[in-house]
DNA sequence: CGTTGACTTGAGTCTATTCAAATCCTGTGG
DNA sequence: CCACAGGATTTGAATAGACTCAAGTCAACG
């Protein structure tokens, strides 16, 4: 199903440092350490489109992305699709496979173009039980990772579609002040589903902001005027006391890698 | 903050291998590495309302319920709430502040009257260390209570306000056929807040049901006529192909220890 | 230059919300 | 045992936000 590797590279050991040791999985490990995962690591290219798995698939492999977007969904019976994450670089993809019978519990396909590396579950699996740290940076990442994801959903639950969307795009900011631009990293369409509305939701919502919140849309290209005005605009109630941030709920918005995709 | 410890007794060895044992983040431990928990653990009892901790505390203990419920939640600087989960009977509490630099990363609140085994937290850091099927246990556990939580919330945000009552209500049933009574574990309010929606749209969703659902309600107590017509109702469009749950994106709901709250 | 796919817009509908008022309950003090 | 305060729950009316369906634009591509 879903065939097509495009390309595939041996890993050169060049290749491996930057983006395995950025995986927030392997932050923990020494040099040492990460270089098993290097050596069985294999350097991979897949389209937008490519099924890298689908659920309940044993997982033989798990990713650490380098570049690109892969999306984590359910498919209901009829064929509808949840959209569980979205993943990009210097994430890990169906590593949790491990702790659950060794079948993926979801399936992943591209959506932007990417390039990332493939690892033996096995290895994994194997060094946990005999690396403290590793296991202990698992239980970290895997903690923060899915605390962030709840913060945010149970945030987004409570906003309205274009505030939902200011939460995306600042996501997108690598700046909290000032002006910005910033590019869509996927399909519009994909984004609306992503924040829990319909596509035309979406591009009326997107209109709002343009009014109300100063930005500018040009195809995927967003200029934001003042990142501190949409701020305001997409928490309004949520951020009117000082230093709210690290008492809130909320993170403070981490920019993703969001590379530009014209 | 928030004071009144309402009992405390010294655990009874007794008391330990039934609760602790049934926490899934222990499923994997033999009773020797149980050992060091049991001896460690304080039994206690808090009456509702009781704070265990708030977000940013530094976290000494974490707790094992027995009994009763807690609310996990963030609080918003105007103080609004925001809930992230809801836990009872086998559910662990505050236990991932230790991959979190040692501080609580939401509040926990008493909800029901509970009962729980209040546990070191710096015994479990220590453990996890030199034992590596407590760190791959809870990295199992973590991660299936996390996939089935995610599951729930991406389900939960296509339903109609009915149906999300209907799952929770089919949660709680013991059997997956046939009539059932179960009892609201909590109150009405907060069950309405927990699904997502106001208590007033919770009252009148709970009318639908009756009617085109078949149950009753009287109080806290829900008279089901057929778990099969309620889950046709809550379900319906997501499960007439036949054997669905096996690959949908659902877990086959499962029954929550839902202990009777006349 | 027609086709396809992505995006936007319009009109009408529906669900859930807000705000308020009306009930119902429960624990308490008399 | 009963009346009562205060909280919990239900109901009503009006409104807002998002959805559906369908039609209209736009741009890339063969």
């Amino acid at each position: 199903m879903a065939p097509v590797a495009n390309e595939q590279n041996p890993l050169r050991s060049r290749h491996a440092p930057d983006a395995l040791r950025d995986a927030l999985l392997f932050s923990s490990l020494s040099d040492e350490e990460l270089a098993c995962f290097h050596n069985a690591a294999q350097f991979r290219s897949y389209k937008k489109g490519k099924i890298l798995y689908l659920q309940d698939e044993p997982a033989d492999f798990f990713y650490v992305i380098r570049n690109g977007w892969v999306k984590l969904f359910h498919t209901m019976p009829e064929g509808e699709e949840i959209i569980i994450d979205m993943l990009s670089y210097g994430s890990t993809v169906g590593e949790s496979a491990v702790f659950e019978h060794g079948a993926h519990t979801s399936s992943a396909q591209v959506v932007e173009d990417v390039q990332l590396f493939s690892i033996p579950s096995a290895l994994l699996k194997e060094q946990i039980k005999i690396n403290p740290a590793l296991a202990l940076g698992m239980l970290s990442s895997l903690s923060q990772h899915y605390r962030k994801h709840y913060s945010e959903m149970a945030l987004n639950a409570m906003q309205t579609a274009p505030q939902r969307i200011g939460c995306f795009l600042l996501r997108l900011c690598p700046e909290s002040e000032g002006s910005a631009i910033v590019f869509l990293p996927y399909d519009k369409n994909l984004i609306a589903y992503v924040l829990g509305m319909r596509g035309a939701t979406f591009s009326r919502a997107l209109n709002m902001l343009r009014q109300k919140a100063g930005i500018r849309i040009d195809g995927t290209r967003v200029e934001i005027d003042s990142v501190e005005q949409l701020t305001k605009f997409t928490y309004g109630p949520f951020c009117e006391v000082p230093g709210a941030w690290g008492h809130s709920c909320m993170d403070k918005p981490q920019p993703v890698q969001a590379y530009a995709h014209q």
